[in-house]
DNA sequence: CCGATATTTCGATGAATATAGAAATATGAG
DNA sequence: CTCATATTTCTATATTCATCGAAATATCGG
């Protein structure tokens, strides 16, 4: 994964609607939902859910699937994961961080912001 | 986290600059970095990197702290860590989706983008 | 083919964001 | 107190983005 498609990927969920959405499809699993069915869930009209899903398909994190007059969307776990891996790369230079508990990206969020 | 705040934070991220910066801290640690450091390291105006670390840290993404004269800034990893907690909240409906080797946010990213 | 359903593309408008120089603020040294 | 350093705030401009109705496209049933 590049900085661009990390950003792409950064951008599409950085909006109120796709975030909801995204969030929806990964709920939904491996079925997915149809673009109608997650309008009317989020309560957006067709064409404006349209133009978000496209931005999040075109980012990779949801694949679309005609079905009969419907199309299918579904949340790719796969990019999102990359996305993660590529935020803590190289994580503290390489140093042992793990005694701060701090680069695992597996670990509850619980320390202090300071 | 909220949507909101999770907004804020994947928005922060999404900008060439601040994901440059904000690697470079995750990279630097908890010693972190001067301001002007990470400017020059980016070859950034000083009062655009200002403009762009001010956003991470309203985002909780990083820390700042004045020593002396600098402002040093120092990732915060557990934000992150409930970023990506709050994208797979939920996962597949909480129905077996381990079986697809989907929802474990812990996984590398190899499955294929359909 | 024709009508109904599902979704996308088009087009215009209003809102939010990135940029960087100049001026202002805060700290430390002499 | 004054000068030098480090960073932020201010200001203006250019670009990008979100919105949603209307029209276009695709699929199915009869």
């Amino acid at each position: 994964m590049d900085s661009q498609s990390t950003i792409r990927a950064l951008a599409a969920l950085a909006q109120e609607h796709r975030l909801a959405a995204f969030r929806l499809l990964v709920q939904a699993g491996p079925e997915g939902m149809a673009a109608g069915a997650i309008a009317d869930a989020l309560e957006v009209p067709a064409s404006s859910m349209s133009f978000h899903l496209a931005q999040l398909a075109h980012a990779g994190l949801v694949s679309q699937q005609r079905r009969s007059r419907s199309i299918i969307y579904a949340a790719d776990y796969a990019v999102m994961n990359a996305l993660m891996a590529y935020l803590t790369e190289n994580c503290c230079g390489g140093a042992s961080c793990a005694s701060d508990a701090a680069c695992s990206p597996i670990q509850s969020a619980e320390r202090n912001v300071a």
